[in-house]
DNA sequence: TTGTATGCGTTATCAC
DNA sequence: GTGATAACGCATACAA
C-alpha cells in the first residue's frame, strides 16, 4: 500500500495525497475528506524510510545512557518515553557502560541514524570538549551541567548537586556527625562525582571537620555490587564512621548491605544517606534518606528544550532543577 | 557523502562500491581494498533509509515491554541490548502500561517501523488469540509460554513457572509454614499470575493445606507501591500468616515494607519469598529468598530463536529455562 | 486547487 | 569484474 495506490483508489494524484497526509494547505475540503477516509479505511501509513530519505532526516531522538546499572537513568528513560509517546518522534535508546565515551558513541550513531536530536543521560566534560564539535544536531545533557561548555547546540538540565550535597553534609553535621565517610564515583572520570565531592569538601572545610579523601572517600561504580565492595574497603582502612554519605541510591543500598554484614545497624550504629530519590528507597528497611532529584521535571524540561531547538528556537539554555533532601529512617541524630 | 561520491573518488562505479560495502562476490581484491580504504578514510556509512527503502525492510527488532515498573523487564532489556550490540540489528524498545494491549500496539508499530522481528516481554494469551494473526514477522515471547498458541511465527522462552512455584510453596510447607499468604498479579488479566497461582494451588491441595483465594490471595500490579497496598489489604482481612509468597521481587519488597510498618519482622515473624531474582534482592536486609529466573539465558535464547527465524530457519520452538529457588535470609524454618 | 516530474541513496538486474 | 540503469515510496517545485 503506497500513496500511489491511494491515488488510484481515490482518483486524486499522489501530489494531492501527499499534501493531505502532511496537513498541507491548498487542498479542497472535499479532497481532504475523501483521501483521509480512504487512508483510514485501509490503515494506511506513510513509508518512513521513503519519507526520511526524501527529507534527509529521521524522526528519531537518540538517548545515550551512560551506565546501565544506574537505576536513576532507568527512571529517566521511562519518564522521557512517557513524554515522547504520542509525539511525532521516536526514541532510540542506547545503553553503554559508565566508562565508555558517550560522545564518540553519539558521533557514530548520528551518522547511522541521523537523529533530529540527542539526549545524554550522564556525560563527561572531557569527552564533550574533545569531540562534541563533530555533532551538529540539538542536544541536551541531563544530570550534568554544560553551562560552561562552549557549544551552541548543547542545553543542559541538572540539579544543584554541589549545593544539595553541601547542605546534606551540613545537616549531618548538625545532627551530631563528625566522622562521615563518603562513597562516590571515580572522580577522575565522573564530573558528577567531582561536583558532589566538592559539595562535601566545602561543608567539611566550613565546619572545620577533618576530611582526608585518601581515607574517607571510597570510589565505586554506580551499582549495588561495586558499592558493597567500596563500603567494605572504606571500613578496612581503619577509621570508623557515624555516617556514610553515598553519591547514589544504588550505592547507598550496596553500602547498607555491607554495613549489615559487618554487624552494624542502620541508623543505630551508622547513618546512611543516598542521592537520587529512587522509588525503591521508600520501601527498604530502614527507608533511605536521600537527596531526591525531580526525575519528572528533569525529563520534562529536557524534552521541552530539545524539541524547542529541533523546531528551530535556537536557544541554548542551562537549567537547574533543585534537588530536595528527604530525611527518612536511615539517618539519625546522635 | 554517498556511494556516488565514493565512486567518483575511487574511479569505480556505484555498483562496485555497493558490492564491496555489502561483502558480495565478483569484486577484484584490488577494487575491494581501494574502496574499503576510501570508505574508512572518510568514515563512510551507508544511508539506512535508502537501504531499507530499497530492500523493503528495516534492521529493527522491536521490543515490547509490558509493565514499565517491572524491574525484571528492565534487566531483560539490558541483557537483550548487550546481545544485539554489534549485530546488524537495532533495538527499538517500547514500554507500555501492564494492562495495555501489547498485540494491538505491536500491530501498529509493525506498520510504522517495519521491524524484522518482535520480542514481547510479557504478554497476554487473550490478546494474542484476538489479534496476533495480523502480525507476520518472526516473534518471540519471553517470560510466557506460547506453546499452545496456534501461531507458526511465535516462539517462546520462559521458565517452568508453575513447577517452580509449586516447589517453592512445598519447601515453605516443609519448613513448617501452614499459613501462607500470596501476593500476585491480577489473574484475570495476567497469564503469568494465573500460572503461578496454579502452582500455589496444587501445592496446597497436595499437602492438604486449606487455601482460600478470596482471603489468602491479594492482587497487585508489578510495582513496589501497589504491592505495599496489597500486603496491607491481605493483613486487613483478619488472617495471619507465617509466610508470604510474592509473584515478583518488586512485590516482595513492597510487602516487606508493609510488614515492617505493621511491626512485623522478616523472617522472625513472617517469611517472605519473591520471584525473579533481581540483583537488588541480594542487597536488601534481609536478603530476599526468591525464585530466580535466568535473565541472561532468557535473553540469549530469545535473541537466538528470533534471529534464527529472521534468517529463515522457520522453526517454531518453545523453550523452558528452569528457574532456580534461592533460599536466603528472608525465609526461615519455624 | 490539482497533476506531473524529479530526485533522495541505495540495491539489483542487466549488459558488457 | 565492472558499469549503466531502473526501481523503492515519498515530498516538492513547477506547470497547468
Amino acid at each position: 500500500m503506497t500513496i500511489k495506490d491511494l491515488a488510484a483508489q481515490t482518483g486524486y494524484s499522489v501530489g494531492t495525497i501527499s499534501r493531505v497526509l502532511n496537513n498541507q494547505p491548498n487542498v479542497s475540503e472535499k479532497a481532504r475528506k475523501a483521501i483521509l477516509e480512504a487512508a483510514a479505511a485501509c490503515g494506511f501509513q506513510l513509508n518512513t524510510n521513503a519519507q526520511q530519505l526524501k527529507q534527509q532526516r529521521s524522526n528519531n531522538i537518540l538517548v545515550l545512557v551512560k551506565g546501565s546499572s544506574n537505576q536513576l537513568f532507568g527512571a529517566l528513560v521511562e519518564a522521557i518515553q512517557r513524554r515522547v509517546a504520542g509525539s511525532p518522534f521516536h526514541l532510540v535508546v542506547d545503553y553503554m557502560d559508565e566508562d565508555h565515551n558517550e560522545v564518540l558513541r553519539a558521533v557514530q550513531l548520528c551518522r547511522e541514524k541521523k537523529p533530529q536530536g540527542l539526549i545524554f543521560l550522564g556525560g563527561n566534560r572531557k569527552n564533550f570538549l574533545a569531540d562534541f564539535r563533530r555533532i551538529d544536531v540539538p542536544c541536551v545533557l541531563i544530570t550534568s551541567d554544560a553551562s560552561d561548555l562552549p557549544f551552541h547546540n548543547l542545553c543542559s538540565v541538572c540539579c544543584d548537586e554541589d549545593q544539595a550535597v553541601k547542605q546534606t553534609i551540613e545537616q549531618l553535621i548538625r545532627m551530631g556527625h563528625r566522622q562521615i565517610g563518603i562513597i562516590g564515583g571515580y572522580r577522575e572520570r565522573s564530573d558528577t562525582s567531582r561536583r558532589r565531592f566538592e559539595g562535601c569538601r566545602q561543608a567539611f572545610i566550613e565546619h572545620n571537620i577533618p576530611f582526608d579523601a585518601e581515607l574517607d572517600y571510597a570510589s565505586s561504580r554506580f551499582s549495588y555490587a561495586d558499592s558493597y565492595r567500596a563500603a567494605k574497603e572504606l571500613a578496612s582502612r581503619g577509621r570508623t564512621y557515624t555516617a556514610v554519605f553515598c553519591m547514589a541510591d544504588v550505592m547507598a543500598m550496596g553500602a547498607m548491605r555491607a554495613l549489615a554484614d559487618s554487624g552494624l545497624r542502620v541508623p543505630e550504629d551508622v547513618s546512611v544517606v543516598g542521592f537520587d530519590g529512587l522509588a525503591i528507597g521508600e520501601f527498604i528497611v530502614p527507608r533511605l534518606s536521600t537527596v531526591s532529584q525531580n526525575v519528572e521535571l528533569l525529563a520534562q524540561r529536557g524534552i521541552e528544550l530539545l524539541r524547542g531547538n529541533i523546531e528551530g528556537k535556537n536557544i541554548c539554555v542551562h537549567e537547574i532543577i533543585p534537588a530536595q533532601i528527604q530525611w527518612k529512617e536511615s539517618a539519625k541524630t546522635i
